[in-house]
DNA sequence: CCTCTTTATTTCGAGGATCAAAAAAAAATA
DNA sequence: TATTTTTTTTTGATCCTCGAAATAAAGAGG
């Protein structure tokens, strides 16, 4: 039940609501706020005063080139870029990538480092990312406001309370505390969180027209994953490890999976399932590691050339993941699919056996209809994501009046109550 | 966006919280409904006020045996059985069943008949159920409210409006528009939904603790269906046709269907299916309709006497729906699952291959862990689940004070907010 | 240059809602 | 009958939003 008891809860709910409309909407005058927000304009006078007062937003330099109606000039408003700043930090396969952008938004700076992630115990990997951040962060302009929060995306399973890295594909090292580590050396508060899920919020954030409540990301690289919207909440949370797509059974007893178990989609979708059958290799053998996205740009040309391994392996890796978004389909009515990272660069090659199978037997609804669309490259997305958790915790929790001065609610449970 | 901008928007949500007080924890006092919502003793007097004006809960008779303290006696306040009533009915195969239930809960009367369902014409099918509705109301007691709502809980696929049964097992004609054959009759507003997400809407309600904000509930009888909770929202809401567990694929190109594709869930776990195969027919024969639960008592009898077709049965039963579940859990967190309906009598004979086949490709979690419970009879399920919709839409939309009087809210849309 | 018109924003007073504290009510106890 | 105890109501203060009126800040017109 959405709490709101006291008046005051009121206002601060009408406080976010405000600062939604400048994030969402961009910079915008007090009276299109009225209009954005459906509150009255003395309402939003009194608000944006308070907001003015405390610093998250600014009213915009007086705006030159604007057409100049009759009438007193509207002021812009806009969220303060100078009022805080988030980090948004990934980890991913030798990659290490971390950005500072401030509260408007605008990425201050960012920074890319190649990190040979599997030779790393989990020591130097997060020292790594502690130090692109802190890099980052000294590298960016002088006139940003301070840091208030982090987000971290990391490829690998984390624990549900959104503080550590559980276990991932990239490293040998398992169980790394992230948080606490980011915490010591920054002194804000920390979430960790899984990249796909990092990748549903920024397709979410981006194009909340196309994905709405309900909608699927799949990260499609050297494994598969998912972020997974439904009824506009993220299934598993934040944190949490839900959503393992990728270790869906495909074929019992099949493919040999990296997780060392068979049959999994990715044992015939992830780069390394579709390397390996293209070239005749069995499918019990191990799974290689390093995969560049050259090599597999050529098996994909290969595919593209002439019917052989390259192509049988891709329709075979659609099949796979059609038969997963099948499964996923026949619990849920069909909503759009992402298909993100490099993979889908090679999503001309599979999208009409993933259609196939996810029609062969499907249940009533026209599932030909099932919107998909591609973005190869998944790392702005992983960023936007972070970012996007970072600035809208700031604005819920930061820069709206804080909840009454600490008297634990000592309501008693209704429980749910719908 | 919990929508809430105005101070009376403010006050319908608390008279909403003091309904639903009274609704989950029983009759109570003030003073015990000021601990259980939170609300200042002030508030909750104001707020009585005005629902014990409007009817909707009235004061207790003076409690006689209560234990008399010292100081002024609580005066217990309670939902006002008179205020109104609803109508909770259902279809199933062959069984049609409506009861009406007063605004506190209690079931007035309530009435089953038998009917050929499959013999009947829409037409026919729609007139009965509305007539026993009738006769149910006729038949209730004369100091009951005037009915406000009817929901209606069908075994098939409805349309996501929740206005009408679109395909049914139990019935050859489709396209069965209830909503508006029960509004004809009764005028007031009418839902028609999946049985199976009435009764996880039962489950939620009775047990909050166990199906808390997601869990499954699973009902296993002539065909597998089933209703489940993410998140603390029903998938498919309360009309739409997903979630069509029995039809995920368990073998391509398995067992035949009633549903005439290949391989379903059901095809191995409905009743039919068990029978089926206990009596070593060929997994590609018609599906057979009518069978009673002391034929398939008499099945699970045989499968707990001996080894031999039977009990094969229910382990291949056991694969099928394992292997659900085992899908569904690589999607979300394990959450607890309700088995439900006739084949649930026998859960016994299901158990350990469901739990088997779940664990032998889970993702790190522990999943012998699941929550596994039963309830054998799914009708009363069907019905509180119908009922707690009805009178929750009450609670929420009738017994509090209407929205402000049209005014198209002119709101620019936000899009979702989080 | 001054006045009129138009649009944006602020101010002001009203109407509600919640809350804490004080008052009243209602019973048991002494 | 007075006192104590507990529940409920009343009262007054505070906070919030809203509509209307007032104010501010332009452009337009003469």
């Amino acid at each position: 039940m959405a709490t709101i008891a006291r008046s005051d809860d009121l206002r601060r709910q009408n406080q976010r609501r405000v600062l939604a409309a400048l994030r969402r909407l961009g910079p915008m005058s007090r009276t299109e706020l009225s209009v954005a927000t459906g509150l009255s304009a003395s309402t939003v006078t009194t608000i944006t005063a308070g907001l003015l007062d405390s610093g998250a937003v600014a009213e915009a330099p007086a705006s030159d080139g604007v057409l100049s109606r009759r009438g007193r000039p509207q002021v812009t408003l806009s969220l303060n870029p100078a009022a805080a700043c988030v980090g948004a930090v990934s980890l991913s396969l030798n990659r290490i990538s971390a950005a500072i952008v401030d509260y408007s938004g605008q990425v201050a700076a960012e920074i890319v480092r190649r990190v040979a992630t599997r030779a790393c115990d989990e020591d130097e990997l997060a020292a790594a990312m502690v130090q692109a951040l802190q890099s980052a962060h000294a590298g960016a302009d002088a006139a940003l406001g301070p840091l208030r929060h982090i987000a971290v995306g990391v490829q690998g399973v984390t624990d549900s309370a959104g503080t550590a890295m559980l276990w991932s594909p990239i490293t040998t090292g398992a169980n790394l505390p992230l948080a606490r580590r980011f915490e010591a050396a920054f002194h804000v508060p920390v979430t960790v969180a899984n990249d796909c899920k990092l990748i549903a919020r920024a397709l979410r954030w981006r194009q909340p027209d196309q994905f709405g409540d309900s909608f699927a990301a799949v990260l499609l690289s050297h494994g598969i994953g998912m972020g997974l919207f439904v009824n506009g909440s993220l299934v598993g949370g934040i944190g949490s490890s839900a959503t393992e797509f990728g270790h869906m059974t495909f074929e019992p007893d099949g493919a040999l999976c990296r997780c060392g178990r068979r049959g999994c989609i990715e044992a015939y979708a992830g780069d390394y399932a579709i390397w390996r059958a293209a070239h005749d290799l069995d499918a019990s053998s191990q799974p290689v590691e390093d995969l560049d996205m050259a090599t597999m740009a050529r098996v994909a040309d290969r595919a593209r050339r002439r019917e052989g391994p390259e192509r049988q392996a891709y329709r075979t890796a659609g099949r796979a993941i059609g038969a997963g978004l099948r499964s996923m389909f026949a619990l849920f009515d069909p909503f759009p699919v992402a298909f993100v990272g490099s993979g889908a660069a090679a999503f001309d090659l599979l999208e009409r056996t993933i259609r196939e199978t996810i029609g062969e037997s499907a249940i009533g609804m026209a599932t030909s209809e099932v919107a998909m669309r591609c973005f190869a490259d998944e790392f702005p997305l992983v960023r936007d994501g972070a970012t996007w958790s970072a600035l809208s915790y700031l604005d819920d929790h930061v820069f709206v009046a804080p909840p009454l001065p600490a008297s634990a609610s000592s309501e008693r449970s209704l429980g749910h109550a719908l």
